[in-house]
DNA sequence: GATCGACTTGGGCAAGTGCCCAAACTATAG
DNA sequence: CTATAGTTTGGGCACTTGCCCAAGTCGATC
């Protein structure tokens, strides 16, 4: 349905604004991103964006956690249905090997995390999303009766978000060299198998 | 000594541009250094930039790459003089902590990873440094006797970076929650120590 | 028809950008 | 002294930046 009222359409704008952001801050980076070049990847004016948004960095900020938000809350649900938290990293894992080091949602959390450093406010938002995100995982882990719920979560979550730092870097690194590690971590210590092959990297 | 020549004042400027740019990529991000700042920062006029360097960004990726290698090696020589591998990840660790998120040599290392994304160059020259670095904690595992090093080396440097890059959004996090679990990672599972689980508690 | 409010247009501004270059400076060599 | 080579200066060019705004379009309401 095409959008007809100038509310609709004004709507269907500000979607249009947001997602190009999302897409322009993980092909050329956070600050790269200029009034002129999201509009025009938008298809709108360069004039629109701030008729809808107070600023660009605000418009920016807003594509950024609206964006995690909407990967965060699927992961959790991964980890809802899953009876062991390894299952849940491990289809984060290999979600994040289809791409070679260019995953555009990784870059969007990389790009985000250091603009988190120069924005008080995106970081505080930031801040919230990650301790929701890691009670998630604490939960799960409390669940599985892993000793050491806390400490192993912040492991894991840095681990990841260490990991496709890497993978930009190596392309070859793949999810499943370092899945047994992980699974180790996150198992309850009581039962690590006996003889795990080395994997390799490229 | 005050330089006299001129080839030893331009050798005194290049450093004052490479010392400068690393101070700026970490407080203002590796996009917002521009040639005028930068010149700035270094106390010396803009037009200097163009005539000991080819461009900006080859300015800035020799100051990050030259950056980095020193840190680096500087780390390496930790895991020599220290018979635990452990030890030399504890001692990387407390050294992150002195700061609040806000560590300039840590954000040098996460705007490089993102630098490097775009910049073909810059991406095979910390590949290089980082394999040199994952290489010698491997060999650091290798001698502890540790099963699995390549995985686990990865997994360590991974989670090295992550937790920088988690630090800047909580500024609480310490590394001595994340300790033993790395303590644990880093060992050889075997426990070579009498008593050694379970040690303090950040 | 007129009016209203949300939205859109296109042009503009001051400031900043990377890079360039002719001219000047300076210490050494012939 | 005059060359010479390396360095430094200050201004400039063409372009992009975030943000602004008067004038316009368009459907809904009176």
């Amino acid at each position: 349905m095409v959008p007809t009222t100038s509310a609709e359409r004004g709507r269907a704008v500000r979607a249009q604004l947001l997602a190009a952001a999302r897409e322009l801050v993980s092909e050329i980076g956070w600050n790269a991103v200029s009034t002129r070049n999201l509009a025009d990847r938008a298809g709108v004016r360069a004039g629109l964006v701030h008729y809808h948004f107070e600023s660009l960095q605000a418009l920016l900020r807003q594509a950024a956690v609206e964006g995690m938000r909407a990967m965060l809350d699927e992961a959790v649900d991964w980890w809802a249905r899953a009876d062991d938290p390894a299952d849940g990293i491990e289809a984060l894992l290999t979600g994040l090997d289809q791409y070679e080091g260019d995953d555009p949602a990784s870059l969007l959390f990389v790009e985000a995390y250091l603009a988190a450093t120069r924005d008080p406010l995106l970081r505080t938002q930031m801040a919230d999303l990650m301790l929701g995100f890691r009670g998630s995982l604490v939960t799960a882990l409390e669940q599985a009766g892993h000793p050491t719920p806390e400490a192993t979560a912040i492991v894991v979550l840095a681990t990841l978000d260490g990991f496709l730092l890497h993978k930009g870097l190596d392309p070859g690194l793949s999810a499943a060299t370092i899945m047994p590690v992980l699974r180790q971590l996150a198992g309850t210590g009581l039962s690590p198998d006996p003889a795990e092959p080395e994997g390799r990297n490229g």
